[in-house]
DNA sequence: GCCTATTTGTGCGTATGTATG
DNA sequence: GCATACATACGCACAAATAGG
């Protein structure tokens, strides 16, 4: 009854062999044309099955080479909610570095690229009139050399003009844009809204995070509004996240601290915890 | 020099019209047959270009109808923290019908589904040793009748030995089970921590979630263990969250009335704020 | 219910291009 | 240059789902 066809029957076998263990992370795949035979079914289904299996990341395939059965990835964990340690966290500024160092790995970050430009998006957030003009400062973030994630800030201009002019420097704030803010503009940084969403990965993106060319996964996008003693947003930060090393911790209330430590694991895929029927 | 493959420029030409609002969402694609000839190409080109774009949600493919321009859809905003208010929140029990209807929006929740297995996952989150036995809680959640999130929550069995029968019942504890444990067994909820990740959907998710069969999207889960005041984990909840209809947000410090109002907008496919280039 | 035309899904064969070693 | 392996592209046949007569 169940007619399944036939390159999904393979993708299964593969996917049953691969999360058996039995083809561990970086092992070859038999070529297509092994696969031909073995599986009795035309190199196109083969490719077919195949390419299921690497739209849900499980296998990569270069040409001229082969097709490897993708290494498990432990990823980062970022706390996206206060520290009493180190104050505000969610993986900007200096609480990102101790975070990521607190689990042994090493972070860095590219040169912020700057620009002025016109508030598409960041306008409402923002709290300015459409059309108006924002500075914006993008930087590349790395964790173990590896690409982790992109992040850009917007700021009004009018922050510039009113005696922040590093904000518009292609250059580190070595003190964190935060502490520069309160000691130019005496501007204090009182909390932050994030807006946590999912969507698929664009070209570009699949590009810096070196995920496989259409591999047609998707990224988490952060949305972070932080507020001023006032009410006043200060600041949107737009923070695009690799899929698979992220994850995200929050934490509310009062848990023991064993419970504070970052654990992770690395991400399922294939079957979960509650497949079961029924309304 | 760009010698981009032709689906993928008949991909981008569709995906133009889509964004650009002249194919608009729930509009019929032309046939295959006829892109064949509008884009003097194979069938099998045409396809492959209309699985690019299916695969990333902006279009949807149904056997003997066509295939039509997926309809936007507006998230429903989850808070994952503190609300003064409602006390703990984050899309569970009270807070969860609170916030939805708070959106205009109706939420409504299967009846439970319980068992008693063996603890793989969860044992080390409920700090059980491995293989010791949980009752699980599965529940499946809806938004205005459209599927939104899965739902499990595990406790150690001891639980109801202790006296928390009911945690074993398949039906729903009115009061709501962490109201029900403190009137019970005096244990109360003093916090918790999510842990959140991103990872491919399943077969068993894409049918609930009425995702299109090979849709290759990724899903949210969330994994939060709750803790009591002596800081012992009470219970595992792992939420499977659709991944287009759910936004999350996360508030911490303070912040305006304003800016706590749920405000979301539809997910923005193709060309994100920051593509530029060089390291 | 049946038949038919339309439309997408699956499967195969083949040829050629491109990247790798 | 050469062999290998994946990527693209086309043509074809048939299956399965849908809608309308």
């Amino acid at each position: 009854v169940a007619n399944t066809p036939n390159y999904m029957l393979i993708a299964e076998r593969l996917r049953k062999r691969i999360e058996s263990g039995e083809l561990k992370g970086g092992t070859q795949l038999p070529t297509e044309l092994e696969m031909r035979e073995e599986y009795g079914a035309s190199r196109n289904t083969v490719r077919d099955a195949v390419k299921w299996l690497a739209s849900r990341g499980l296998v990569e395939a270069y040409p001229g080479r082969g097709t490897f059965v993708t290494k498990r990835i432990v990823p980062f964990v970022i706390t996206f909610s206060a520290d009493p340690e180190t104050g505000f966290g969610g993986g900007e500024g200096q609480a990102y570095v101790l975070e990521i160092e607190g689990q042994g790995r090493t972070p860095s970050v590219s040169a912020p690229q700057v620009g002025i430009e016109v508030a598409a998006d960041a306008a409402p957030d923002l709290g300015l009139p459409a059309g108006a003009q924002v500075i914006s400062r993008h930087q590349k973030r790395y964790i173990d050399g590896e690409p982790w994630s992109l992040q850009t800030s917007y700021y009004a201009v009018s922050l510039a003009e009113r005696g922040a002019t590093r904000l518009r420097d292609p250059s580190d704030v070595e003190q964190g844009v935060v502490g520069y803010l309160r000691e130019i503009l005496g501007i204090e940084q009182v909390g932050y809204v994030d807006r946590l969403g999912i969507r698929p990965v664009t070209s570009d993106e699949e590009l810096f995070f070196e995920l496989h060319a259409g591999s047609q996964r998707s990224v988490l996008e952060n949305r972070r509004v932080a507020y001023d003693a006032d009410g006043n947003p200060i600041r949107l930060t737009v923070s695009i996240l690799h899929p698979d090393r992220t994850e995200i911790a929050i934490i509310e209330g009062q848990v023991p601290e064993s419970a504070r430590q970052e654990r992770s694991w690395p991400i399922r895929h294939g079957r979960q915890p509650r497949p079961r029927e029924g309304r």
